[in-house]
DNA sequence: CATGAATGAGTGTTCATTCAT
DNA sequence: AATGAATGAACACTCATTCAT
């Protein structure tokens, strides 16, 4: 993931807008997180196509043009709030260390799962609008595209360490793909309907499928 | 699912809109069916929200004016066609037999697996203006609620009956619903990234982690 | 001038809206005519940049969502309307028959002056909208250039008949774009600075200079 | 031209702004002629209304704020460019003197008019702005007229020095807009289209055509 | 003298929906 | 049963101008 959250990448070189916090003066970066923070609030609420710049305004207690000044447009806050997201979610991807076939391996995923369901759930409205919009902006697909990329890749890494592959168990790509989907819908169901009230027994199952299905040894007959 | 589809206010009824097919003569049902066509194409290539009444109308050969005698909103088609997409997968999540063990049991799943990510992409345009709208439309969102019922029901039945819960095995309810979401995002993935050229090989991984993960007695030291 | 007036002429190729007046109904064409009648008025009296949409709408006693029904855009109304004077203009031009070296060639050509400086001052607010908008508009600045060839051409035939580039006699090219900017100017400065109450006298002199400069033969000693 | 160059309404006795360059110290005086300069390339390349405060403030290397501390509208900057351009003008054309009837009479406009045309190409952006705001800005509109009149004052008397009125000649009052209006109009064909590459042949037969039709004596029949 | 930040009224444009024929 | 025309509330975005530092 490249620093650059640039627009289209065209011919926006000379745009007034400061697309990312540089060269901004304190009281700039102040208004600008204070946007930043609006943004997110009113997706979270209403949505990307339904949040109106109006809204964000109001929340962040500035003016409309003062908005035009940090976003190019309503698009770029949520491409900027994705990145952050984007950045977030992938580093946590990456930072899943090997997991063993045995329960001390089962314990280290758990945690791991605990944490990538809490920053799902922090995400999520982001992440809705993140979806809802991709069709209409290329870039957000490319951001999406890109995420996806390195988060399976992390996973395959793991996988293939635990012997994917061999002896009869499924292939490391195939597997990636499938624990991801697994993971993000979960933590999707988990945030968007309500579920499971009991938060640690629902880990503590969802660590052992996960375990059961991707990173154990041979079964039993 | 209740028989009304009607919007969510009150005084529709009287409203000249025949919500199903029902009452229609030949010519009707022919110009309605054109419509719910042209709205899921259109809904294929822009997603609901950039989906322009127009565009329905242009692709369907009608006008402006036909469209509101067969659909009381834009909403309303969508209504509609959620309503076919949500019955034949539900029919589909019930269709799913007793998974053995062995690997009978996973040639089944296999089959089933097939099947449903067939549907799922064929559904697929409508599925994602479904997600898309779920937060402006309760009717819709209650729609979503009680397909993802249904469905996360009748896969708690199967890995019931395969011993969910014993042993040390994960319980039933959070298995199904990490079952649904792995199955649901991973065909989401397949059809929209453009993932695994060799169908059959995914197949058959998938289906054994999920055989291994979900179905599967106990494991090997 | 070719009959279309199609926009940029890029992926307009399926607008909806009728840029033409064809295919429309009865009603239609009254709207889009009351539309440009009322588009000439707004422009006479506030200038292009002036003129909002919807004081065009007011006076032509019709909604926002009609406009966009027949105009593309507010420089849409503007080529409309430019095409229409663009072509009085150069058929005006056309017309103006040979002109001979005596008192009937000055007669003429003080006959077709009336017509043209008539013709000017009714179409002078478009004029000056197109004028006002040529650097921002491509197809303006096309329409201005080709308008301004025909007429030049137009101009240099009848100089060329008359025996310019002979004798000493001033080249016919740089005399048509001479003749034309007298006669362009003269009218604006006419209708826009509050000259001349004596319109006949003010003919008679014009034709004369023209005629002595540019139409008649040598000069006496 | 009057001393007032204020805005049109009366409280600006006590501005800050020094609408001339009276007043100011070295550095206030480099910075007020920067911005002049940067205004007239911004408007060169825009025209007035698509000139903004933002572009010229950027071009000269200063800050909005700046900016208002020496201009006091960004018509205000205009109504400055203009009011150098109108000076400029108007001091040539009171510049032509007694042009004769013979061929020196002819080498004498000859001469002036290169100059004239060179000066208004120099100003031209200047000028097509003046004319492009003349409508929103009264007093641009009095600079216009009074230019008008000065340059069509001098012109006259240029005329009837030479007889005109007489013998059958056109009147001088007609005669004197009818040759601004073809010289300016001219100069502005020159500049805008791309028009004779040929300059001293072009001014060749410009000269002949002007001398010829208004200062020349009687013809031969 | 200079500036970065803030402002908000104003404008073009869209599009779901209704109506007269 | 069908349709072309009309509608207008809603929204994103611009930009000249002011202000605090």
């Amino acid at each position: 993931m490249t620093p650059t959250a640039e627009s289209t990448g065209g011919a926006d070189a000379d745009a007034p807008t400061a697309v990312d916090g540089r060269g901004l003066r304190r009281q700039g970066l102040r208004t600008r997180s204070r946007l930043l923070d609006a943004g997110a609030a009113v997706l979270a609420e209403r949505g990307y196509h339904s949040a109106r710049v109006d809204d964000i305004v109001r929340v962040a207690q500035t003016s409309h043009g003062t908005f035009y000044l940090y976003f190019a447009d309503k698009e770029d806050l949520l491409r900027a709030l994705v990145a952050r997201c984007s950045e977030e979610l992938t580093a946590l991807a990456t930072s899943l260390g090997q997991v063993g076939a045995g329960p001390e391996g089962e314990a280290a995923l758990r945690e791991w799962l605990g944490l990538f369901l809490e920053a799902y759930r922090r995400n999520q409205p982001v992440i809705r609008a993140w979806a809802e919009d991709q069709p209409g902006d290329p870039e957000l697909a490319g951001l999406a595209a890109e995420a996806f990329g390195e988060v399976s890749a992390a996973l395959r890494t793991r996988l293939t360490e635990s012997g994917a592959g061999q002896d009869g168990r499924p292939k490391a790509p195939v597997s990636a793909v499938a624990l991801l989907a697994m993971v993000e819908r979960f933590a999707y169901f988990r945030t968007s309907r309500d579920l499971e009230p009991d938060d640690e027994a629902a880990l503590d199952s969802l660590a052992r499928v996960i375990h059961r299905g991707f990173f154990a040894g041979t079964l039993a007959s």
